[in-house]
DNA sequence: CATGAATGAGTATTCATTCAT
DNA sequence: AATGAATGAATACTCATTCAT
């Protein structure tokens, strides 16, 4: 019963994360997402109070299920180098692998009716504990939080989005930009 | 026959771009705009086939619309930490300045219904041009396009939306960017 | 759940109908429908895909409650006299009986959008036996079945059309044109 | 100047008729017409008062206009069986050269807004002056006018309406109905 | 818990018509 | 005479949400 119910909420939470991906937010309408989950759309209102508060909790999950991804692949053991490749090249890999995840949070964090109610930023403190520690041992440049945030999230975020641009060399251009961040960031 | 009233039509444009700054896309709806531009909802159809096609027309409007801002601060004789510095800061003041043009913007190209039909980037090929220029003459180095429209735009994007930080603060934020992309960018 | 409302659709349907016969297929606007039924518009959507749908199907099911109607006056006991007479008077009564319905269909079956889609004729087929029966019987001629139809059914249908003519003489052009039918069909 | 504007004129007439045949008289609005007759959509009103007196002026003038045709090929000389003859293959052929107009009468005549203003057989008192004048001669049958119009009208238009049917057969069944009418009506 | 039925308020768009030139 | 602009009112249809079972 238990995992019944969790399975019908994750179908929703899919459903409504790949409309969006497809259609846009203003596309995703609730009798679609639950057409698309395969549930009635009165159902969703079981799990949900709103439309609006849906949102704001599944994008609130997505930006932490982006943050979980990216920390698992970093330690304090790792040199300064190795730090800044494994966090441009996990949130690459994270915006490729899940695709519709990233989409949906690009799209919520743009929207002004949502991103006022959730902080995207919050659950990235654990990665910037990290980046203190190698500020502290003086490997990593003491440039603000807002900055390093800048220059090691928003490239990468506007490569991810170049469609245009075929996988391969988008690749050749991560390189390049992992280059670029370590020689910048390191001390 | 009437003439086409202009003002009419900037009306329209201003209102809709307005409203997606307060409401998001899928707020502003034609009714809403009409209201807004104190025409009649039929009104807009006299301008635009529909919905969708003016979202992209004013969509490329306004891409543009921020390269003319920028290009006007640009010169070739300029030397590479002013281009540099012109170049950021520019793009933060029109942030500043044209608050609803940029959340639009911003809103529309990460739409995927809208980003697919229109190519913000092309817009900005004018500002590379100046940029090869630079290259060329040994004064900025050799990184790809894409890293530079990566480096130089989107973490200024980024600082622009942090609402939570007060504006001061973000100037701040904004001096210390210049500097670190002088440094990362000039030979 | 709530169970569906069959009665619910029938007034739906009979307000179609009713306003068709009133005010023609363009006078009847899925509004009023509603309004008249005294459901909300978005009810009719419960039952019906599109108006379009609507149409097609409550044409569907006219054609075969006239049909209905007639089969239920007709028997192959009848004498060829008796046969036609049945015929004629039966499609007559019911055209003045049900006038909505029947002036329904008569617009449906003109409309190139809706009649592409309904057969309206094949409802007639099980007459159209019986019809055969009496011709194998050498009772009623071996006009083709076109004819037959062309002959027993559209001048009634014409005469039902002629609201300037009143009541009581249309009944006696009725059966002027009963006795022209059974001597030209009559062996 | 003069053949200009009566050029407009009968392009807005024609567009109206052909549209009706295609969409029926709800599909045809005034900015269909005005588009597919090349002309401003405010030009149709100043040839016309409104949209439902330009239906029923161009419905006139269409029965009135199937009735010349018909005229034309009928004489006091001929004899009862080739004026019959006449009648009926007359009318066919015009539904058949003439589909849009014939489609569009049909429907004008079915719509209850519509028939009501206009008398459409008023327009074949020509054709029944000349039957009449047959009947006193002992020539045709005398039946009533109500009932040789149904017969002689109500067939032809329902077979002309079978599209199912391919034009060959059908030809076959007019010569059928034309055999079955004669023998019917002549004395 | 789950859901189909039901709906008032809304959607984008088109309507017939009038206005100003 | 002719027309593009303009619009209030209507169009078919969808929305997010609630209800009854």
């Amino acid at each position: 019963m238990r995992t019944k119910d969790f399975d019908k909420q994750q179908r929703i939470k899919r459903a409504m994360v790949r409309l969006i991906l497809e259609e846009g937010i203003s596309g995703a309408s609730i009798s679609k997402i639950a057409r698309e989950a395969d549930v009635s759309s009165a159902t969703i209102y079981v799990y949900y109070n709103s439309k609006e508060e849906m949102l704001a909790e599944v994008f609130r999950e997505c930006s932490h299920d982006t943050y979980l991804f990216l920390k698992r692949r970093l330690s304090e053991s790792m040199s300064a180098a190795e730090l800044i490749e494994a966090i441009v090249r996990g949130y690459y890999d994270y915006s490729v692998e899940n695709e519709e995840i990233f989409s949906f949070v690009e799209q919520c964090s743009r929207c002004p009716t949502l991103s006022g109610n959730v902080c995207e930023e919050e659950c990235y403190c654990g990665i910037f504990d990290l980046l203190h520690a190698f500020q502290s041992r003086g490997e990593i440049r003491n440039y603000s939080d807002v900055n390093l945030n800048a220059l090691l999230f928003a490239p990468v975020r506007f490569l991810s989005m170049q469609h245009r641009i075929p996988e391969d060399s988008r690749k050749e251009h991560l390189s390049e930009l992992v280059d670029i961040l370590q020689t910048l960031l390191i001390c």
